[in-house]
DNA sequence: CTCTGTCAAGAGCAGTGCTCTCGATATGCG
DNA sequence: CGCATATCGAGAGCACTGCTCTTGACAGAG
């Protein structure tokens, strides 16, 4: 019952936070937070030890606010659509970055000077590439992903171990072009997002489709 | 005689801001910055009207830095290796941001919340992609690079505004598959300094230098 | 009914960007 | 050379920040 009632001022709290962060950016301030809720600031660190720790929660929040996106638009799909399953997550993560920027940049951008992010942020943070690995390995019992012979040890290593984590049975060469994939993908949607693509393209939606596309078919993903 | 002191001073706040920056990272403080150069807080505003614009001229600096870095690699590689060049433009643009993260920050990571570039650091910025464009642009002299015929019109028109910029005679689709390449670099470069490669690669020179090799080849620059 | 734990309020500390005024000092002109 | 002017640093001060600590009110448990 008290519980309840703590859980229902955390959540205001945040809802009241990503509101700041939508319009002010990154720099929070703990006390205009509170001011909006009509409360004096210290009141907010009976819930929130310290700033660090309200943005923690932000951020976590917004890992998985992206990978239930990501997973809600693959589910979405045909399972034996790989391309479209593979597009489907593409479009997911930068829809959501367009209709979220401020929660992107918290969670993609540069990381805040001397905040590190708390380990319990890793399994979040998996989510929406997990759903790319499955994809991956569904590719892979298909058997339609070539591999890539001439990989030199120490990038089969590497690849190996990222591989393991997400899709094991897929060649190493189709795991480096996913890689890749998944790279662009989020180099594309920063630069889209940080305005790195002004005075270069102007209309960055088809060029992103377009690009995705290509890439799936790089990757190996059979064109439907 | 003035004016010389007045830019000595100005090249001195540049330069303990930028250590500040490189410890603090990019909440910089103009009052720290004062303290270290022994000088009272208001005398900063001598010289910078703002915080802004001292972030403005390093981030200008930042770009120019960059950009000659890049150009210089690419200089010294013999004209007739395409894809040398392209790889070293691509180291090049790593190594100086693993030597100089914070600055790199400064640049590629989130911008700074109500701070708006302004337009001139734009040529600054620009000179990086510009040796792309002209190794683009010998190599379609040279009559190697594919065009891809099936660009929808919409894509094609923003890669012609794109290429029109940086490689006016290169194919569209050579721009479309550089304009790729180009985000999957600086994708990289931040997904490595902003941490999102932990627990996930461990060593990524190697995995990098995989990745341009395929993307040059990928671009269609010959395989020497 | 008392005791205990939780809560918001308020004051206060050290720090921030920024503005203003006030002397000191160097520059350029007559 | 001498003076007016422009430039400079120092200092005080304003409004703001994150954060800590103490104080007093209130609800639920025994």
């Amino acid at each position: 019952m008290r519980a309840r009632l703590r859980a229902e001022m955390t959540d205001e709290i945040k809802v009241i936070a990503r509101r700041h962060l939508a319009t002010d950016g990154a720099n929070l301030s703990l006390r205009a937070v509170a001011r909006d809720l009509g409360v004096v600031s210290s009141a907010i660190y009976r819930y929130f030890p310290s700033r660090d720790d309200l943005l923690t929660a932000l951020i976590l929040d917004a890992y998985n606010a992206l990978g239930g996106s990501v997973e809600a638009a693959e589910g979405a799909v045909d399972r034996a659509d790989l391309t479209g399953r593979f597009l489907a997550i593409c479009h997911a993560v930068r829809d959501w970055a367009l209709a979220n920027p401020h929660e992107y940049a918290l969670i993609y951008g540069s990381p805040v000077p001397g905040y590190a992010a708390p380990s319990d942020t890793v399994p979040a943070a998996t989510r929406a590439v997990t759903v790319l690995g499955a994809v991956l390995e569904d590719a892979a019992r298909v058997g339609v992903l070539h591999d890539d012979e001439r990989l030199p040890a120490d990038v089969a290593a590497e690849l190996a171990r990222v591989g393991a984590g997400v899709a094991p049975n897929a060649p190493l060469g189709a795991v480096g072009r996913a890689l890749g994939s998944w790279v662009q993908l989020f180099g594309f949607v920063s630069f889209e997002l940080f305005g790195q693509l002004n005075n270069a393209v102007d209309v960055p939606g088809p060029v992103f489709d377009h690009q995705m596309r290509a890439q799936a078919a790089y990757i190996g993903l059979p064109t439907p």
